[in-house]
DNA sequence: CAGGATCCCCCTGGATACTG
DNA sequence: CAGTATCCAGGGGGATCCTG
């Protein structure tokens, strides 16, 4: 890890978001606790491998837990850790943002 | 461009921020009006090349302006565009955020 | 059900050299 | 001063197939 990384808020959430589907995923976890198939089901553009790696990333930085229950069939739940929660503010801003830049540009173009 | 981009908030908001200084550009000018020569200087990390390719992406996704002025030396001035202005808010809280990510894991490693 | 293991390919960041 | 033009290498996304 790098100095700036430790040092600027900025770029210590821009590498955490770095992953495509990171927002996305953080979001469907801020509405509830989901298993890993209804996050499939919840995300469909996304592949498995692909989930399951931004998933794994998302818990290396700790914004999300992942639980396992001892079943068959296996079941594996996802939830937001506190720092995860903490992100709950920025999705908020994240969804109006992004509702008026949409329609914005449709209004532009 | 597909659907899920113009439909979705978050995916929307994500495909702005992918770049890998994407957060921070749009950070410094958030204080201000800055030249070329400026940002790089806030910014010494990366480089001219890279730089400029994440401002006409800016650009291009209609969060900043440019102005040239015709002088010499040449003269270009970036800034916030009104959808840019619209993007602090989410500064704002990635600050918060990113601040506090710090300190926890600070403390917890 | 919830993955793991590979492979491939493309894109993006970064380095370097040149310019109106 | 504020870029362009190339080139290169690495990594991440996606597809596909296999498994406890």
């Amino acid at each position: 890890m790098e100095s700036i990384y430790e040092k600027c808020p900025f770029m210590t959430t821009q590498r955490v978001l770095q992953g495509k589907w990171a927002i996305v995923v953080l979001y469907q976890l801020s509405t509830g606790t989901k298993r890993f198939n209804e996050l499939e089901k919840l995300m469909p553009e996304v592949t498995r491998a692909v989930l399951t790696r931004q998933l794994r990333q998302l818990e290396d930085d700790k914004l999300i837990n992942r639980k396992v229950y001892a079943e068959v069939p296996p079941r594996v739940e996802y939830s937001l850790s506190p720092l995860g929660d903490k992100f709950k503010k920025i999705l908020d801003e994240i969804e109006i943002f992004g509702l008026e830049y949409i329609n914005e540009l449709k209004i532009t173009k």
